[in-house]
RNA sequence: UGGGGCGUCGCCAAGUGGUAAGGCACCGGUUUUUGGUAUCGGCAUUCGCAGGUUCGAAUCCUGCCGCCCCAG
């Protein structure tokens, strides 16, 4: 049994390595390579880098295209660059946009994980005859109790990847390999320090990557013109306190920017995509503690999630401790979450995800309540 | 042009003789492979305007301007 589970040898077992050019699947590549594996390295061509060309901090820029090409070719592998950028417009950035113009807030590295990675380049993958697809997400694959594989928190919750790969179905993930998913970063940088990788130094790479500058409404407005109208900001308690540009430039629980002043800070409560208004309120107004989701994917052992509920705990964003919490299954992939204590700024287009201590138990999408009672 | 009240940073607001609190907003940093949150820091040489009194005034006096309320 070799270290990805393959009983044969390495050099008979051809795995792809997502290559973004970064320094986690770099040093997945380089690590794969040096134990011996027939290693392809694939890049994602997804949007047109001409404008992100000078961007070093996003992933999958021209930029990175060329550092996955140089760490492919020193550590003597095949490289190669899928150009997926109409699949990744349709599949990836229109649905982005399309989310903050129906009021949610996406989390398209989700989206992107769930289509052109996990079913595109996987399939790509198995065209190519590779035995599995690799990447440098910090998760773990740990076989389970029927020896069925399930998804594991990466060990550094500092880096923990889980939140992004909450929609991997069981058959995509008998395929993939985490390699990194029990080190931290400073031993993946202490790798590719050693194998002479010259992107070991590399920034961490942040935002989405398809907004070079940060900007992402911009992006919004280019892919959707004139889509977006502004409106009233308005409280809980009825008064319109002002005006708005797009409800495109916020989310649920967000405080910044909001432009008026009433002597407490005001967050989100809701973004109403027919009204165009903005409504906004105190802290206590945007505690949620029930959370409806769509589109489940159930990890669990069971063949859905009990209607009479389990006890999971859950992340509703990615930099934050799972928390105690009860799922009930639903109906048709949906489900209720409810929460032991109430968390604020439940924003619905995120992703809400299970966990049971390391293991992904699954995840949902997170939908508008139907009618959020201000309180008031 | 009868009476009363008020005018301090974009908003709210403390300060009534000793040399401009605070909150919100805003800006910047940190944190973060989504958005957001959180956190740290910055932010009125100046108190409607003009004179005067005083060692010293946003605070006292005078005039002017503007706003609000009550009464005509």
């Amino acid at each position: 049994m070799n270290t990805l589970g393959f009983d044969k040898d390495p050099k008979d077992t051809r795995v792809v390595v997502a290559m973004s050019g970064g320094v986690d699947s770099s040093t997945t590549a380089a690590l794969l390579a040096e134990q011996g594996y027939d290693v392809v390295g694939v890049t994602l061509q997804l949007y047109d880098h001409g404008a992100a060309i000078s961007r070093a901090k996003s992933c999958c820029a021209g930029r990175d295209i060329h550092d996955a090409r140089s760490v492919a070719d020193a550590i003597g592998i095949p490289h190669y660059v899928l150009d997926y950028e109409s699949r990744f417009r349709e599949e990836v950035m229109n649905e982005f946009a399309d989310a903050y113009l129906h009021g949610e807030t996406p989390v398209p590295c989700i989206t992107c994980n769930q289509t052109v990675k996990f079913r595109d380049l996987l399939a790509t993958a198995k065209d190519l005859e590779a035995a599995a697809l690799a990447t440098g997400h910090y998760v773990r694959r740990e076989p389970g109790a029927d020896g069925k594989p399930e998804l594991h928190r990466g060990v550094d919750h500092g880096k923990d990847q889980s939140y992004f790969l909450f929609s991997t179905t069981s058959e995509q993930l008998s395929f993939l390999r985490f390699p990194l998913g029990t080190m931290d970063k400073a031993e993946t940088r202490g790798h590719a320090k050693r194998l002479g990788l010259r992107i070991a130094e590399k920034v961490e790479s942040q935002d989405i990557c398809f907004v070079p500058d940060g900007n992402y409404a911009r992006i919004v407005e280019r892919l959707r013109p004139g889509a977006c109208d502004p409106g009233d900001i308005v409280h809980t308690d009825g008064r319109v306190l002002g005006r708005h540009d797009g409800i495109i430039n916020f989310t649920v629980g967000q405080r910044r920017g909001l432009g008026v002043a009433v002597g407490e800070p005001l967050y989100v409560v809701r973004v109403e995509a027919d009204t165009k208004r903005v409504v906004v309120g105190s802290h206590d107004d945007i505690l949620e503690q029930q959370v409806n989701i769509r589109n489940v994917n159930w990890l669990g052992d069971t063949p859905a999630i009990p209607e009479d509920g389990v006890r999971v705990q859950v992340k509703l964003r990615s930099t934050q401790e799972p928390a105690p919490a009860t799922v009930y299954g639903r109906l048709e992939g949906y489900a209720d979450v409810i929460l032991d204590e109430p968390e604020a700024g439940v924003s619905p287009g995120q992703a809400c995800v299970f966990y049971q201590g390391e293991r992904v138990m699954g995840g949902g999408w997170i939908m508008r309540r139907a009618k959020a009672s201000t309180g008031s």
